[in-house]
DNA sequence: AAAGATTGTTGTTGACGACAACAATTGATG
DNA sequence: CATCAATTGTTGTCGTCAACAACAATCTTT
């Protein structure tokens, strides 16, 4: 084991841990699968259903985009640009519900890239109007071919009909 | 503004700038609101709302359990513990699609306030066997009813319907 | 002109996922 | 039985991300 393991390996095993070790490897005498462990409680909570699915789909949208090394919130970010030419930064954020200074960033890289640009605002010195670059443009038509098959993925997953159903139900949040 | 400014303030704003700028203030004279704000090919992106979906869903649990001082993920180990006692820690980390590595600093903490205790197994001397103290029990009861609670918000949020419906979609995630 | 709000920026903190190593131990193979 | 591969818990690092808190420049309000 480990070095600093906190008790001792030679410590004297209770009458009570060998009962439960046994209970933990006998309940199907096969612990290698990992199934058969019940979850209890955690059955019948969203939270954590959506954590493990929202694991699953950006794993598999980082893979489907790997070739373009696009993530998902840059994605979004370029997507929302796209269609709204001239927006702020504090718009995006806004409406993207990331931080504005988390946004700093994201838009550096995606500058740095020739994906987008950072135009002063004529009507307000404090602000920038973010823009595609031609580039940045082709290359969003692209990723969004790429996002199509990735969203493809989702659909063979969860069937298509629930991939529908569930975004009727989450579309108070987008 | 900043400090770091890429592009001088006093740089001319281009006559395209300002064409844009008025885009986006005018679209509907109101850009504090951030709404109006098409989102493009982002609707029906299942990974957006989920995401978006998970941010609310963590930061209500987090806030309902804020008394308890609890996270998702220390709720989500100590129900699995419980309903499993005698886990090893890679019995756990499996079945909650967590890394082994990371399940170390989460048990660290829970066994700091003592409510999980790692015994060594009696059959193998690499591995602890996991269980809840009596204090983690009650504790856990009462983690339970406020993490009910929160699962009446979401249900408040989406609809009592949209939620179970949900619950059943993700269900093979789980 | 002064006071307060907004915008972009920098920095820090903490939770989290992914990886890579390592010692101790187990299991399998010869 | 001796050896080698696999497993388990642990430590560490790296990068992503959300949440805050500060700050300078600028706008708005009065």
């Amino acid at each position: 084991m480990a070095t600093r393991q906190k008790t001792s390996r030679k410590a004297a095993a209770t009458a009570a841990a060998i009962r439960r070790a046994r209970t933990a490897n006998g309940r199907a005498h096969n612990s290698d699968a990992g199934d058969d462990i019940g979850l209890d409680a955690l059955i019948g909570h969203a939270g954590y259903a959506v954590r493990r699915f929202q694991l699953w789909i950006f794993q598999d949208f980082i893979k489907t985009l790997a070739t373009v090394d696009i993530r998902p919130t840059q994605y979004s970010v370029m997507t929302v640009i796209g269609a709204n030419p001239g927006l702020s930064q504090m718009a995006v954020a806004k409406r993207l519900g990331i931080e504005r200074a988390r946004l700093v960033h994201l838009l550096d890289s995606l500058e740095e890239r020739d994906f987008v640009s950072r135009i002063p605002s004529a009507t307000d010195r404090r602000s920038h109007a973010l823009h595609l670059t031609a580039r940045g443009k082709t290359a969003l038509a692209q990723f969004k071919r790429l996002a199509a098959e990735h969203e493809r993925h989702v659909a063979e997953k969860i069937g298509k009909d629930n991939r529908e159903q569930l975004l009727q139900i989450l579309a108070c949040f987008t």
